[in-house]
DNA sequence: ATTATCTATAGATCTATAGATAATGC
DNA sequence: ATTATCTATAGATCTATAGATAATGC
């Protein structure tokens, strides 16, 4: 039986260093895109050579979608408190969204800079973001259909529209967010659209 | 006096080639990004050389800063319309602004590319997207305050946060829109938004 | 005469590989 | 013994410049 645990994983040393990497290299892709950030540059980073670590991510390809994997397991555990929730109550939770999003600033550039330079269909990068916007509508779609099934919301509501529209003021908010510097505030907006929305959608 | 016309536009055949340049770079700067499109890529899709490219602009930057010079007076004419008006009005030609977008898909991604792609403070270019988002916000801001004054608005809404959701629903849906290839729909999205916002907004 | 474009090339990256060496675990 | 890292370098770009040539306007 052959070994296929992926190389530099096998001794603590070896882990550090991996995970050394992947935080120089999400810094540098989140600042400076994945085609703007250099091997070399990301290397130097994390304090070893560009030929070491590609021992550790053999193209740097394999390093993007590990720095993607690994962003996407902690967002998941963001996501798994709204995930708790159901209906009405999962909508309310995504009030608080916004300020989830402003406590990893790093984590949430990284997220606008590459799913804008990967919105060409064909890369394994697109279709993973296609992939996470259509269970992020998924989601919120069902939570409206629960909400109006329990009364909550009004019978009428478009869960489509709404839930595209909720994901939209967010990552609209994360980009003004980013562009001001945090003058423009994603945890006041999130909450108030969230809100109003709600108001808007009460059943009569 | 000396001459201060650019280079490339003192004779029809180098204001064509000018022109043609133009739009293949913003083609490939569109689907490729900045980094991501070389000189001479965007040359040879114009059908002349990099360094005839480079004699009409002197470098990669030029070409981007006129690049986005030229996207701004087209959009400046959509925008237009939409100043034309003031209060409740200009919120409702907001609504067809979606649509709008949907009309020019090219543009419409150059800009998600572009601005994602400088969300760093220090570029001309960064400093370009922050002035049109404060414009813009701008503008919706005084519009919304416009229609409380006329009483055809609420008194105590808050028209920052108001104008920065409605930028947010519109960059987001330009974001799905792309990603999802025309699934997600911006013209119906932004309708269903400003629509839902002004009946939520309404003068009580 | 002037404007527009080309050929050729310099110089700076960048990704990736080969082969050697240092550090660690058994 | 195996794992991790380094030095050196190949080969592919990429931006930009210098200098020559072709096309246009007067």
């Amino acid at each position: 039986m052959t070994d296929v645990s992926p190389p530099g994983t096998r001794q603590p040393r070896g882990r550090a260093r991996r995970a050394s990497v992947l935080e120089a290299a999400r810094r540098l892709f989140s600042s400076q895109g994945f085609k703007g950030a250099s091997l070399v540059a990301i290397a130097q980073e994390a304090g070893l050579t560009d030929a070491g670590l590609l021992y550790h991510f053999p193209t740097k390809n394999d390093l993007l979608l590990a720095v993607i994997a690994e962003g996407d397991r902690e967002q998941d555990e963001t996501l798994a408190q709204v995930r708790d929730a159901r209906g009405l109550p999962l909508l309310l939770r995504m009030a608080e969204f916004g300020a989830d999003l402003e406590a990893d600033p790093v984590l949430t550039a990284l997220d606008v800079t590459l799913s804008a330079e990967h919105l060409q269909t064909g890369s394994e990068i697109n279709a993973y973001f296609v992939r996470r916007y259509d269970n992020f509508r998924a989601m919120l779609a069902e939570a409206l259909r629960e909400a109006a099934q329990a009364g909550d919301l009004r019978a009428d509501l478009d869960p489509e529209v709404e839930a595209a529209n909720m994901t939209a003021v967010l990552d609209g908010l994360r980009l003004q967010w980013l562009l001001s510097g945090g003058g423009v505030s994603m945890a006041q907006g999130m909450r108030a659209y969230v809100h109003g929305a709600i108001e808007r959608l009460s059943a009569p």
